[in-house]
DNA sequence: CCATGTCGTTGGTGTCACCAACAATATCAG
DNA sequence: CTGATATTGTTGGTGACACCAACGACATGG
């Protein structure tokens, strides 16, 4: 590969991206789903009912995003969409049983990936990895 | 965010490459151009004269995204196409001086991107995350 | 009541990474 | 030498991801 770029953090971390990229495709086109639809699931999981605006900055999905993968959600029965009680602008968003167990069976498939994805690493040097990588993550968006 | 992504590590490669990609389109951005034109740039420096296929594999770059960005390349004069002499498949690519300028500009623009992609790791965290990134980004293109 | 803002939706934009097919050319097998 | 196979550059796609602008509908604060 490239000696310029190879002592270049940014690009380290593109080919690591680029990696968890291809594994994480691969699983999910496998699994038949896509990372948006499991993080608009998880942000569900995770706050209970939720306006899609709301549910698009808990998982970091523009608004227009989240209407499309919705739309998907809503149709394989994973979620559920009703108009909000008090806000006629809003529409709640809830997880259906369904889309409880798509969003269990993903997990298993996302740990998966995790394991291969972190084959290079032992114990002690993902514990660094986990701490390293989100100081920097972290910036930016810390919280 | 998302409790269920914070403890997954390609969650968080993601974010941090997130991070790293804002820094960098915003970087060439202001720089007027691209990574894909780093990149080839890049490559030409390191290996002297290619083959656009020979120069999209060292960058890791597609064939035809090689024609497209040799295109601005060529135009705005940091390259340079001739037919290759021996084989009459293949144009030679080569860097002219103001390509060299050019690459030597950008690399300062990179450089000033990882210290502040840096910025939250001290050295000895800076050496250690490159280690594991490494070791991680290796895994699939060892070479 | 009016100004301001948010909501969901539609319809874009751009980048990156790919893939398929094509004609032109090389190369290898026999 | 000839025919099969492979490679090169090019064109023209595809899809995912992350954005942005604008719209009508609706809420809310002054």
């Amino acid at each position: 590969m490239l000696k310029r770029l190879h002592g270049r953090a940014t690009w380290l971390v593109n080919l690591a991206q680029s990696r968890s990229h291809t594994l994480l495709s691969e699983a999910f086109a496998e699994a038949g789903s896509r990372p948006y639809h499991y993080r608009i699931l998880a942000a569900l999981e995770q706050a209970g009912p939720l306006s899609q605006a709301e549910a698009g900055r808990l998982s970091g999905i523009d608004r227009s995003d989240v209407t499309v993968a919705l739309e998907a959600l809503d149709q394989a029965g994973f979620t559920e969409r009703q108009p909000h009680p008090s806000d006629g602008r809003k529409k709640l968003v809830r997880l259906t049983a369904s889309g409880r167990r798509e969003l269990a069976r993903l997990d298993t498939v996302l740990e998966d990936v995790q394991t291969r994805f972190l084959a290079p690493l032992n114990a002690s040097e993902r514990q660094q990895f986990f701490t390293l990588v989100r100081k920097i993550a972290d910036e930016g968006a810390p919280e």
